[in-house]
DNA sequence: CCAAGACCGTTGAAAATGTCAATCATTGAA
DNA sequence: TTCAATGATTGACATTTTCAACGGTCTTGG
């Protein structure tokens, strides 16, 4: 069975083939591309996506145990441990011990840590506006709906 | 300027803050998601999410060359060299050579290759199926045309 | 109360992935 | 014909991912 190129009518490439109608494959793709505009916005402030996500979910009034890092952030604990010791070390976050729990740790943005969130962040915005250039309000919106969906299941 | 929660009202989780609605964080967790769902589809076939899409291609009509791999797949070209050689070493793939250009390799499926293709992209549909069980048709394509235009950029 | 099992953070190691520089053969163009 | 650019390869290194094991703490059922 010969395909006859069902991509969208732009003509721009060169007549791609099945695996571009793949959402996991756009998924990885575009993921590339988004991880790569990141890491780009935040060297110049010493951060990595990685780095960034922890800070910032830090830096709100969460208040995240390390337990909900690693799974907000879909990463193994160990993971978890190596960001938080490197920004604490940087200053950046304090490990304080959770009230109900004396196995669990607090993961806090001190405020050198808020600071260095907010114009990360500022960075961060202007190079995924950059990213989403031709996408419409509704068209963000939407796409945030469903990945939410993707990223979130149950 | 205290956020008051704009996230949609499902009210399942613990009211999420302001990374939810970041298209990049999403993009990276539902692409966790997507991994996962394919490695494990995989595995059981001997392949990874990788080597998967290089068989993919190579299966196809599109006869890649190494650097087109590259591209598609958005890897460096020594991780190509390293996939195929593995791909090659099963007898999945072969390296023929490029008849417009003797720097080049092109990469083919061979009949054993696109037998095990065959099956494993069975396996991988199933495991799509299920992560995109909550989504309409019209929705899937939704999101893969939006993805495609956030993989593809240009 | 208390023992058993689950859970949190941590350590350490292994595999997979990503990134970079250098090299050789070939190509395309001045 | 020369020369810069390209395709594949190698080797090195950093980052990310995935496991298994462990000590301290919680929780639950007896």
């Amino acid at each position: 069975m010969i395909s006859v190129d069902a991509n969208g009518g732009d003509a721009t490439g060169p007549a791609p083939a099945d695996l571009f109608d793949d959402v996991s494959f756009l998924l990885a793709r575009a993921n590339a591309v988004s991880l790569a505009a990141g890491n780009a916005a935040l060297t110049a402030h010493g951060l990595r996506v990685r780095s960034y996500s922890v800070l910032a979910l830090a830096a709100e009034e969460r208040r995240p145990s390390q337990r909900e890092l690693a799974e907000l952030l879909r990463l193994d604990p160990s993971q978890v441990v190596a960001l938080v010791d490197e920004l604490q070390a940087r200053g950046l976050v304090a490990r304080r011990p959770d009230p109900n729990d004396r196995r669990a740790n607090v993961v806090i943005a001190t405020d050198d840590g808020r600071a260095l969130y907010g114009v990360a962040a500022e960075a961060v915005r202007r190079g995924q506006a950059e990213l989403l250039e031709s996408f419409s309000g509704d068209e963000r919106a939407q796409l945030a709906g469903l990945l939410r969906r993707l990223a979130f299941p149950g």
